[in-house]
Parts: structure tokens; sequence; C-alpha cells
RNA sequence: GCGGGCGUAGCUCAAUGGUAGAGCUCCAGCCUUCCAAGCUGGUCACGAGGGUUCGAUUCCCUUCGCCCGCUCCA
């Protein structure tokens, strides 16, 4: 079996450190991933040109940074901990697992007909519907586990005291209480402490909203972004980083006027694929998926989910679209919510139109993780050199915006003074602030193709006629084609063209 | 969490009931005056734990992890 494309994809993230497991040498823990000292970079600077592009770029967005552990009573307005766990319920024939609230209604004990081992052909048996009143979506059978809860948020405890010391301690007096006052007892010594990891970054948005207007003086439409971890206890994870249970969003909260909100929506959308296309991603690879009516969330009026087509291995092939980003009109829902629950009036008072409204909230939520792993998936790419000696050069085609080093310097040859002057050069744009990296070991032409593994846009080789004259060769990743510059200035050569790169 | 497959150097693979080889990579050096695969030397592995056995990487059990499917995905 040849190996495929997301395979290689992986091993090169590996091998080159831009992705490892993590704890690899305990033996890894199921879906939680490393950066390496290039993947970190990489990531960065996708955030950076995030945050950049709607902050920094804009006059009508200022950023937020919160605390991953909030109020418990935030996620009971926001509805996550009350809704976050659907009750699933595995069937004893097919083994198939479903959602207890999406099975086919049947009364309790009446006589129905299944599917054996709910193969397509398999032998139609008679059963009876059991007491939960509904059957397996599959076969068919009234055969069923209990329900049990998926709580999708991380629970830990706030305060010096372990709640598990304080129930074992109470174990004695507990054994003397009836069952539903045993019960009882234990959710309050459990309650008592709890605290969640944030399933979302909105949230601290929303309750912040009051703090913004406030301090910041922005009026609608205006947006509060904010970059940082999530957190959810997801039943499956897979495809290296594209679901993990700790992950990093990139979410913005556009407040604005009710009745304004189909505009903005329809202006997000756009600008966030933009975005995307903005940093070299291929358009044949990038879509909007609308959702239908059936997928909304709760609050949601409308959501439009940015897919990048990922290659990742199915039974149809390579590919698969994945979404990277989810624009949302989340409505009033949330200010709403907060209101409710907190106590504190959410809405804003228009001065010179003397209105009083609660903003509605168009909501571009991003994950750096994904759109990470898709920027890498995008620029991988393996071109064919010579056919007849069989070179093959990988290439990693990122934009020079997100690449994780600018520029490679080399001494054509370690010597002649080469080695020294290549130095001073990097040394140079280092101190530049511009990423660069030093080589001097093997072949020029082995180097060239190292740099091209790990997607360096430039490569600057010191050579003789530099001892003589002062310049030096420019290599370009993508076309390999080399010109020559004067080594003097050469930062502002390079800043320049990472601006350029801008447009 | 369920069903199926898998786990040998950094990567891709091989062999074996008597403690493991290769290619590429990596490191040191040589050679190299512009595009990989030149020369010399070197580092590095049987995922973890238990059992059977004189002896286990090989057989058995457990566990951890990975892949595919289901499921889930505010």
């Amino acid at each position: 079996m040849a190996e495929s494309t997301m395979q290689k994809i992986v091993s090169l993230a590996k091998r080159r450190g831009f992705i490892f497991q993590s704890s690899e040498i305990y033996g890894g823990l199921k879906a939680c991933y490393d950066y390496g000292p290039l993947g970190v970079e990489l990531k960065r600077n996708i955030k950076d040109a995030w945050w950049d592009d709607t902050v920094h770029r804009r006059d009508d967005v200022v950023g937020l940074d919160c605390s991953i552990i909030m109020h418990p009573d935030v996620w009971k307005a926001s509805g996550h901990l009350a809704g976050f766990s659907d009750p699933l319920v595995d069937c004893r024939n097919c083994k198939e697992r479903f959602r207890a609230d999406k099975a086919p209604r049947a009364a309790a004990g009446s006589a129905i007909t299944y599917r054996e081992g709910g193969k397509k052909d398999g032998k139609k048996l008679p059963g009876v519907v059991g007491p939960q009143g509904y059957v397996c979506p599959v076969c068919g059978s009234g055969d069923l586990s209990g329900e049990r809860q998926f709580n999708l948020m991380f629970r830990t405890s706030l305060g010096p005291v372990d709640p598990m010391q304080e129930i074992l301690d109470a174990v004695d007096d507990m054994a003397k209480l009836d069952p539903a006052a045993r019960k009882a007892k234990l959710a309050e010594i459990v309650g008592r402490s709890a605290v969640y990891l944030r399933p979302e970054t909105a949230q601290g948005m929303f309750v912040n909203f009051l703090n913004v207007l406030n301090s910041s003086r922005m009026k609608p439409p205006f947006g509060v972004a904010q970059c940082g971890k999530s957190y959810r206890n997801e039943i499956t994870t897979s495809n290296l980083t594209f679901r993990t249970c700790e992950f990093e969003q990139m979410e913005l909260e556009f407040f604005v006027e009710p009745g304004t909100d189909e505009k903005w929506y329809e202006y997000w959308s756009n600008a966030r694929y933009n975005w995307y296309i903005s940093l070299g991603m291929k358009k044949d690879r990038l879509r909007m998926r609308p959702h239908e009516k059936s997928e909304l969330a709760h609050y949601a009026k409308a959501c439009v989910d940015v897919e990048y087509f990922y290659p990742f291995e199915n039974p149809q092939g390579e590919g698969e679209w994945g979404e990277l980003e989810g624009i949302a009109n989340r409505t009033d829902y949330d200010l709403k919510k907060h209101s409710e629950f907190s106590g504190k009036d959410l809405s804003y008072f228009e001065t010179e139109t003397k209105r009083r409204f609660t903003p509605y909230v168009i909501e571009p939520a991003a994950g750096a993780d994904r759109a990470t792993l898709a920027f890498l998936c995008d620029a991988y790419d393996e071109e064919v050199v010579d056919k007849e000696k069989n070179d093959i050069r990988v290439v990693l085609r990122f934009h020079p915006r997100i690449a994780p080093i600018k520029v490679a310097v080399f001494p054509l040859v370690k010597k002649d003074g080469m080695p020294e002057k290549a130095e001073a050069i990097m040394k140079a744009l280092l101190g530049e602030g511009i990423n660069s990296f030093y080589d001097e070991s093997g072949a020029i032409g082995r180097r060239y193709r190292r740099m091209d593994e790990v997607g360096t846009p430039w490569c600057v080789t010191v050579d003789t006629e530099t001892l003589s004259n002062g310049t030096v060769t420019i290599r370009e990743r993508d076309s390999m084609e080399q010109s020559r510059i004067p080594s003097e200035g050469i930062a502002d050569y390079f800043r320049n063209r990472l601006k350029k790169s801008r447009e």
C-alpha cells in the first residue's frame, strides 16, 4: 500500500518538528498533541495574522483575553451545563450507539420486528419495545442499554480542598441517609466547588460586554476578539489535530443593531472566506457550506461553515470536507440569557436616537489548530524536478506571512570566509526580527531542498562574488529561480517582500 | 464508548522462541563554487506491564496509543 498524502504529512510534521504526539515517551495521550519548534511558529503566525487582520487593521474591533475558568453560572446561562450532555444509548442487538432523543418512538411493551444483528439482509425477528419507549434507529430492536450522560465540559474544582477528600470524610454519615438524600449530599459536595474549563471563548465576550462598552467607548456595530484555549470532552477524536479535547479558538463577537444583522452576517461570511484565500489557501479546496435549518444550534438564526478539503483517508479515497470556521448569527440570545441569569441589563442605549436595544451578534469562530492543519496540508506539494533521475522535491508552499522560517542563509562552501559572512547576514536578519536560519552542512542543493521541506520562502547564498562585490544569491522556494542583490540592506529587502506578500 | 485492523530506530519497512537488519534521516568529518540520492565514521528501536518458558520482540492476557467505521461534534 502506498503511503497516503495524510501519512506523508504526518511523518513530515513529526520529522521536521511541526507536530508531536503529547507525552510520547510515556506512550502518548489520546488526541493530545504538541507543536514543535516549527509548528509553534506556523501556528503563531496564523494567530498573529488573524489578530492583525481582525483587530489591528480595523477601528471597530477590540481584543480581550478571558480566564479559562469562569463562574459556573456562565455555563448555566449559556446552556452548556444543562444541554451540553446528550443521553446516549447502546443497542444490544446491533451494537449501534445513538441519541435517545433522536430515536424512533414506540409505545413501551408494544410488539415490533427488528433485523437480526442489524444487517441489511438480517432475518426479521419479533420483539417488544422496552420501557424507554423508543427503539434502535438502525435495526429497530427494543433491547437497549440504559441512557448515559456524557458531559462535554471538563469539570474541576476551585479551592484548596479536594472534593474527593470531602466525600471520603462524609462517607460514614452518608451511609445513614436514605438513597435520595445521599445522592443530594454527594451532588452538593461536588457542586459546591465545581468549576468548568470553558468549552468556547465566546461567553467571555458576552459576560464582558458592559466592561468593554464602558472602558473602550465602542458603539455598535463593533466587535470583540479573543484567541485562546477551549476544552471539550469529545467522544471521538481523530485526524491528528483536527478534533482534539484541548484546542485553540480565534473568535470574534460582532455586536450590531437588530435589523442590520443579516447584512453583517453576509459581510463577515465573505470577509472570513477571503481571509483564508489571502493567506494562499487554494480556492478549490475551500468552500462555504450554509447550515440547513435542522442543523442550526438553538441560538442561531443562520450559520455557515468555512470548510477545507482535508486529505483525510476514508473508504471513498482521499479527501474530506472538514470545518475550519463557523460564522453564526447568534441573534440576541446570549446577551439576553446573561441579562436574565445575572440580573444585569446588557442592552445598549444609543444617545443620538434615544433608543435602547439588545445587540445581535455575528460570530465568526475559527479553530486555530484546524487552520494550522489546513494550511499545512494545503502547502504540501511534491514536485517532479527531473523525471529521468526520479528527482522529486517535497515543498511546503506556505504563504510568506505564515512560513515558520522566512530566510535561510548559506555559505556556498565551507571555506574562504564564506561561513563568517553568511553568519553575519543571518544575525543581521535576526536582529531585524526576521526569523532566519543558518546552515553550512553538506552540498548546497541539499540545503535548498531541506528548506523547501519546511517551507522557507527564500534562501540567501554567500559565494565568491559576495567576497568581491558584496552581492548575494537569492533563491526562490517556489520557482527555484535565482537572482543577485546587494547584501547591504538585505533586511529591508526581505521586509519589503514580506509586506508585498500581503497585498 | 462499541466493532475491525495495527504497534520493531526520527521516518518507511524486514527478520527471528536463543536479545534484531536495511534505506532514508540525523550527528561528526572529508569532498563539494548553486539544486537531493559521493566517501568515512557514529547515535538511535522490539509502546508498557504481567504470564507461559531454561530463555519472548516472537505465544497468551491486560493496558496505553494509532488508523478505519459507528457514534458525537454550541
